[in-house]
DNA sequence: ATATCTGTACTTGTATGATAACTTGAAACC
DNA sequence: GGTTTCAAGTTATCATACAAGTACAGATAT
């Protein structure tokens, strides 16, 4: 298999991502060894120059790890993925549980910076987005509130980083709650009677009281999903 | 300044250290070229293979981009915080203070989960990273310190997102803070009662102190950038 | 028989020189 | 003034050579 340079590519980039898809793929485990740089030259018809580069970036990716001597060794394979952090390990029932964590951190402060910075406008956008969840149910309006609030912390930071987690978190899965809360419709008027007290807490800019409410809203989720992992 | 293979690292990265931390230190600005590879081998006196996996490294980092025939250009500086953060717009000169209020958020959270699920041996491993930080100076072991405790949060998610910003965040430039707060002893001094407090909280699983003491050590970092920010 | 030493083949690390492909800016030209 | 041409400089790639380290087989000593 010839690696050639396509679409603007350099001969050093098309060989890293061959040699990155390969590993990644699962041809290589953790602790395997890769072919040495002579073969990878054969194999790839490329120069070593271009091997060795190649090897450079899948060692600074932290895909890899050369020994001199030795070889060049996998250190991060498919299974351990957890790094890009866009592409959490969903899969693991409990990963779910801890991202949550991760968005109460994220958004207790979040709550509590827009309760002191936010704007007129941003507190009309937030009280409209909460008017949706009621109208729409939460499937994507409730990201939307959160999304509403953290804009109103004025640090896009606070937006990208809740964006990362993405609409999945919360909401899809918690629809499977209704089992054990009752009906759609109680579930729904529930969820809403949280987001009014942070709501509240917005509009007199009481930042402690808004930290709380998100806190209770986003641990209360917590706890609903450690409610069904035992239920399994 | 001639780089030389210490401790375990070869020349390339010995070399990819010390270009790196010329950008990150804030040579170079964003869309700067480097000097040519020729400059930097005679620079380093190094070859150019040396040089070339150096750049290359540099390259899967994300830190620069190479334009054949033209030069090697810097993408991402010093002020853009090593995050591969989505596509946040860091070239604003007060997204410092913006990731450092993101990492306040997760870093308070951190502290407080810590504070009740520390094991024995990760409340040692804190306590000795706090001891390399009085040892060592602020440099890399202030972000051990902030790593240790992220991971007596057993939440590995914590750890994945606070490496996410890296240790350039705050020790580094905080240093440049000097001449503002005193003498290097005297700053050191300081981050390290600061630290004390927080271990201690740690230490009685106090998770409220352990949550206060962090948001006084990350807020007062915040603070002594703004007072940089309107030095200039 | 076991343990230790040694050598050899293989591997990565580094240096050097050559050529190709490309960019850029200045000089020459119309 | 605008266009073309060219030369110098830059990265990309290749090839070769040697240094330095590893690993394993086989010899050697105990």
């Amino acid at each position: 298999m010839i690696v050639k340079a396509q679409g603007g590519d350099t001969l050093t980039e098309a060989t890293t991502k061959a040699l990155s898809a390969r590993i990644l793929g699962g041809e290589f485990a953790i602790g395997a060894r890769l072919p040495s740089e002579a073969q990878l030259c054969t194999a790839y018809g490329v120069s070593r120059t271009v091997v060795r580069e190649a090897v450079a970036a899948l060692r600074a990716d932290g895909l890899v790890e050369p020994r001199r001597g030795a070889g060049v060794f996998v250190v991060r394979d498919s299974l351990s993925v957890t790094v890009p952090f866009g592409e959490i390990d969903f899969d693991r029932l409990s990963s779910v549980i801890e991202v949550l964590e991760l968005r109460t951190a994220i958004e207790v402060e979040s709550a509590r910076m827009a309760a002191i910075r936010r704007s007129g406008a941003q507190i009309e956008a937030i009280v409209e987005a909460a008017r949706a969840v009621t109208a729409e149910g939460p499937a994507d309006a409730d990201f939307a509130f959160h999304v509403a609030i953290a804009e109103a912390t004025n640090n896009p930071c606070f937006v990208e980083a809740l964006k990362m987690f993405g609409p999945t978190a919360i909401p899809r899965k918690a629809l499977e709650d209704k089992a054990l809360s009752g009906t759609p419709q109680d579930y729904i008027a529930f969820i809403d009677e949280e987001h009014q007290r942070i709501v509240e807490a917005l509009l007199d800019q009481d930042a402690e009281a808004a930290a709380r409410a998100m806190r209770g809203h986003l641990e209360g989720a917590q706890k609903r999903y450690r409610r069904l992992l035992r239920a399994r």
